[in-house]
DNA sequence: GCTACTTTGTGCCTGCGTTCACGAGCGGCT
DNA sequence: AGCCGCTCGTGAACGCAGGCACAAAGTAGC
């Protein structure tokens, strides 16, 4: 997988040949890929780096909020598989996902629900509040500034910004709509980290270089537009307009599974992987 | 972003071996694949582009919006290249997506713009109109209901359901706000086939099991709760706080990349174990 | 203390998705 | 007409992600 692992936790006794034997493996492999690279060896860089894989980050979030349901009943423990069944993933997913931040359950019992949950805070950098900026106080972004998520989670809303001269100075949730030309000042004074952007699609990409400007480096955008930013800033798209298109041609390939015993190609996997109630 | 564009045609001398490996592991797998499709010697009967990779069917939405704004400019063709750039993928990755869906521009000029918007339409379904029902109408779904990306992009919005005693009888753009025990009748009546969930998460799976027993096969989720259902019915999650929880992993991630003048925020206490990799 | 049982951690395999690179057609220019 | 340059279409390689299955490590019972 990655580089040696370099076993840094208290490594128990001997025993150890199998995993010999497959490190060593895995450092041939690398080791060619390396040279099929063309690197002359000398740039062996970063090896230390633990990396989590984004897939797995975007989980992370997801187990956490099954912990909150699973906290709520008073467990100090859980199993991977009862997690699992929570958060609606594959059982050894789930303990793949937490092997890569370093999270150690006890075998034969099962992970302890604070501290993993702790774990999980810490990696996803919760610990530390982000202040966010709302920018677009239209129709949807009224709405998500009074949306619970964000301050119940982490994320103080800590500025709104529009264009619209009747909604600049009104205020929302006591937070006061400035004008977006203010944005660069506002922002870096408050030190916001996270800019949410629910404009109409003709304005995000200016206002995106204003979050930029001021030093934002992740947004979440909710305009109908591929924003250009640099390589620095992280952004993600939430896109209403997208998701019901892909669920319309999920309506359009249905009726196939009725009589036909032969499914065509489509399903090659067992179906029924997740959890399926009733 | 562009990369330095080296020259690795030229094989070197250790790599060959590494290559020849791969190679013959490719071969393995492909003939292992023709061997257990090519059972049945029916020829290619179907027209119909079977098997469009799901993160095709996310993309063609894309495509489709960036081909509107390309029409608006009036231009007839596009390349591969500039609608990459629009929809801000790679014009290989773009060009492999159109092929999915046997769309065939012309070579030497480019995709004709009217065609292929009209290719990705009938691909994705909606030449069809898709009844949608909206279920809550707080918050979130209140602004959902007033949202024109419903009804602007084919996808009329038929019915609304709450449960709140307030919020029924009520009218919103013209669709009267119905209790959520008559979405089995309603939305039968009406022929939906996509819901939207809107409620709070306590809610969500209760609304879901109606929807389901209503008929309703795909469902777009915004309650923070993985909901169980037959393995027939599709559903897409879209969750604010899961998306933010993302970007403050990016946050808590400082880049060791480029160093700005400007220290962003104080250090994060806590040192984070785990570094993403890109 | 020893055995049986439970649950984690992970090595390995498989498959999908992305990317590169190049051949194949098409239009324009001389 | 023939050549040239442009752009699509796609085969092949590569890397990431998912899932199985098993060893490791702990608990509980005797």
């Amino acid at each position: 997988m990655t580089v040696p692992p370099q076993a840094d936790p208290p490594v128990g006794p001997g025993s150890r040949d199998a995993q010999d034997v497959a490190a060593a493996a895995a450092r041939a492999r690398v080791a060619a890929k390396l040279a099929a690279a063309g690197s002359p060896g000398s740039a062996v860089p970063h090896p230390e780096a633990r990396s989590v894989p984004e897939a797995t980050v975007a989980r992370l979030a997801v187990y956490l909020r099954a912990l909150g349901d699973v906290s709520a009943t008073g467990a100090e423990t859980v199993s991977s598989e009862d997690l699992s069944a929570a958060a609606g993933v594959n059982p050894a997913k789930l303990r793949k996902d937490l092997s890569y931040i370093g999270s150690n359950g006890t075998r034969g019992v099962g992970y302890e629900v604070s501290r993993l949950i702790r774990q999980i805070e810490l990696v996803l950098g919760l610990t530390q509040r982000h202040a966010v900026a709302l920018i677009g106080v239209g129709n949807l972004g009224h709405a998500l500034a009074g949306y619970g998520g964000f301050a119940g989670r982490g994320f103080p809303l800590r500025a709104l910004f529009d264009v619209d001269p009747d909604l600049v100075g009104i205020n929302i949730n006591g937070i006061l709509v400035e004008h977006v030309e203010r944005i660069g000042e506002v922002c870096a004074g408050l030190d916001v980290t996270i800019g949410v952007i629910a404009t109409p699609g003709a304005a995000a990409q200016l206002v995106c270089d204003r979050l930029v400007a001021a030093g934002v480096r992740s947004i979440l955008n909710f305009a109908p537009v591929v924003l250009q930013v640099p390589a620095r800033v992280e952004v993600r798209k939430v896109d209403l307009a997208v998701e019901l298109q892909i669920l319309s041609f999920h309506v359009a390939r249905r009726g196939d599974d009725q009589v036909d015993p032969a499914p065509p190609a489509a399903r090659n996997g067992p179906a029924v992987p997740a959890v399926v109630r009733r």
